[in-house]
DNA sequence: GTCTATATGGGGATAGAC
DNA sequence: GTCTATCCCCATATAGAC
């Protein structure tokens, strides 16, 4: 068994990873990071250069295999004949899923990070990454567009909007219900349980027939 | 028409308001929000203490309201003999559709606010507002056995966890694809545009029938 | 690559005059 | 209630020894 503990790098990355989605951008210092990993405190400039651009670099790492595991999904399904809205749905869970069941657990906390920047409105999401991964709107867009090919685009377009969003929040573990009483109303953490619920949930509200 | 400026109080809570939705609570600071509202450094912590109080005034000025609003929703529903579930969940959109027009702005921020302050756990609603208004979750879950009877309580549960979580980002303006892209797929921000397609999203996915 | 020491600036909070 | 001046702390970043 390796318990050899990995390079300074990858141990600014990791803590960084949890320390951020716990405090924010903002309220992670340093020297929380550097602290925490065990290593000096000028080591992140030395390795990153900025605390911005390790905030960076937390994403990068992640992002592109994320992204690329959908894209690779998305590849599978247009193979198919008939691909049903389960079958696309499942293309994005399915990912995150994985994710979310990292061992290590830097997966499941990386999708929080990612729902915590996105409502910040951070800027390497509004500019670094937005106009890297472009392409995952437009390919499910056109994965929607053959599934749901009744729909007009307009509601299409807000049915895809909504699902993604509350795929995501689920993901990401945000219960609004939180905001209005100290017990959760559902037992959020465990993945599996999650899906069991959110596929059926997300692939009622896309079939329904458009209204009239 | 009165243009006369509001007292210092509102005025600090009006511009902290619309500070934090923008850059958090840590990345604003009391020399931001002062200068902003035109008024010295040492006005905040005269009127309200410190900045921790202040965070937290920010959000009784207008959470109480909100929540009434909802409740008051639910006891009008309540009289009726067979409440409809687009009934039960318009009693939710109707206060957040008036909060989301507030002429002044002020509420349309607040829901940003309200979302980003979740997302971030922050200390306030953890401690302060939960056990304040878990009234509300308990008025919605017996709500939701009413009018989803045939539900079993874990899958009715979940459905109810999904559909807040939904409604909650349309209105916060939270938009997952803008990660993944610069042009936004919806026009999210007329609130009445939301409504139009969110109300039978919502309630596709509660009715549908329970799988077996 | 790693460390100590430090430069430089901004943060929240407050004392005390008006 | 409002202002100035200031205290003290912690932030990021870097210089330079090892």
């Amino acid at each position: 068994m390796d318990t050899a503990k990995p390079d300074t790098t990858s141990r600014i990355l990791d803590v960084s990873e949890r320390l951020f989605v716990e405090h924010g951008f903002e309220g992670t210092s340093l020297r929380m990071i550097t602290q925490q990993a065990g290593v000096n405190l000028a080591a992140v400039n030395y390795h990153f250069g900025s605390k911005d651009a390790l905030f960076e670099a937390v994403f990068l790492r992640r992002l592109a295999p994320l992204i690329n595991a959908c894209l690779s999904e998305l590849d599978t399904l247009e193979t198919q004949p008939e691909p049903s809205v389960e079958g696309l749905v499942m293309s994005f869970i399915r990912p995150c899923l994985m994710l979310s069941k990292d061992p290590s657990r830097g997966g499941a906390i990386f999708v929080r990070l990612l729902s915590r920047t996105l409502v910040e409105n951070h800027r390497v999401l509004r500019e670094t990454l937005s106009q890297q991964y472009s392409l995952f709107v437009e390919r499910y867009s056109a994965a929607f567009q053959r599934v749901l090919p009744d729909l007009d685009a307009e509601e299409r377009a807000w049915r895809m909007h909504f699902s993604f969003s509350v795929m995501f929040n689920a993901f990401a573990g945000n219960d609004v219900l939180k905001i209005f009483t100290r017990s959760q109303v559902v037992s959020a953490r465990d993945p599996d349980m999650i899906v069991k619920h959110l596929l059926p949930y997300v692939v009622s509200a896309l079939v329904a027939p458009a209204r009239i």
